[in-house]
DNA sequence: ATAAACCCTTGAGTATACTCTAGAGTCAAG
DNA sequence: CTTGACTCTAGAGTATACTCAAGGGTTTAT
């Protein structure tokens, strides 16, 4: 694919340009090579790479584990059961978090009824005498 | 209940007693009072304070939305919507959570199944093709 | 009474992940 | 050929959330 400059690589993926560069500092995002200039240029490997950073980024992977995801890329495919396991982690920790935004949600509820009933205690602090009743 | 020291009130909550004094200067947990040498001064509801910090921390909630929660309560007879509304409020923000993490969830799962699907050529890791496809 | 363990304050340092600034060179269109 | 958009580097700044260090008082156990 076509050469890209590093502005044109920031617009594809809405990305800051500096944090381009600053995934370069990282080896997260090295660049094909530069212009006699000394322009960086990408090419559509790199694109792909940004996409996938940012995405692993929404799924809460931090830099340093999306650096050894890709890691795992190049190497050999053994590590494939690698990467599931690290997703697998992360389900749990995803599950784990969804159960106490529930019972989160029910205080919050319970707040809210007690509010229509002007039943709201006096306290300092009601959503932990919902959650932690009698101290 | 009994009075507490900063230390055995970051013992009982697992949490650094540097923490605890960084907390106090966002007004995120104040001391019930001081001893006559200077000393901070916790109770109970301290403590039941500090574990709905280090809850909603887990939850990826920020220190300044934890805050707002903790100040969900009606001071005066008047503000008793108010606080509804708050707390209403608060109830969508988790709501938010719980769809982000049932996308991420989505997300993972695919991210599992592709690395399980092993009829794949060994050259390649296709976790990366699942998250983005047609590289 | 003395040493260990604990507490105090102020201020600096760390980690993650950017984001911006300054000063200067390069490229593309009219 | 100039003007504006783009790029370069090095380094500073931002935001969140801690964490540690220095220097000095306090409590507690022996």
């Amino acid at each position: 694919m076509a050469n890209l400059t590093i502005g044109k690589l920031a617009k594809a993926c809405d990305v800051n340009i500096d944090t381009i560069r600053y995934y370069e500092g990282l080896d997260l995002l090295v660049p094909e090579g530069r212009t006699a200039s000394g322009y960086r240029v990408y090419n559509s490997e790199s694109l792909n790479r940004l996409k996938f950073i940012r995405q692993m980024q929404r799924l809460d992977f931090t830099l340093d584990e999306i650096k050894e995801m890709l890691a795992l890329r190049v190497s050999d495919a053994g590590k494939c059961a690698d990467v599931r396991k690290q997703a697998e982690a992360k389900i749990t920790l995803v599950e784990e978090k969804e159960k106490e935004l529930k019972k989160i949600k029910k205080a919050l509820k319970e707040l809210v009824v007690a509010c229509e009933n002007k039943d709201v205690p006096a306290s300092e602090c009601p959503i932990l005498e919902i959650l932690y009743p009698k101290g």
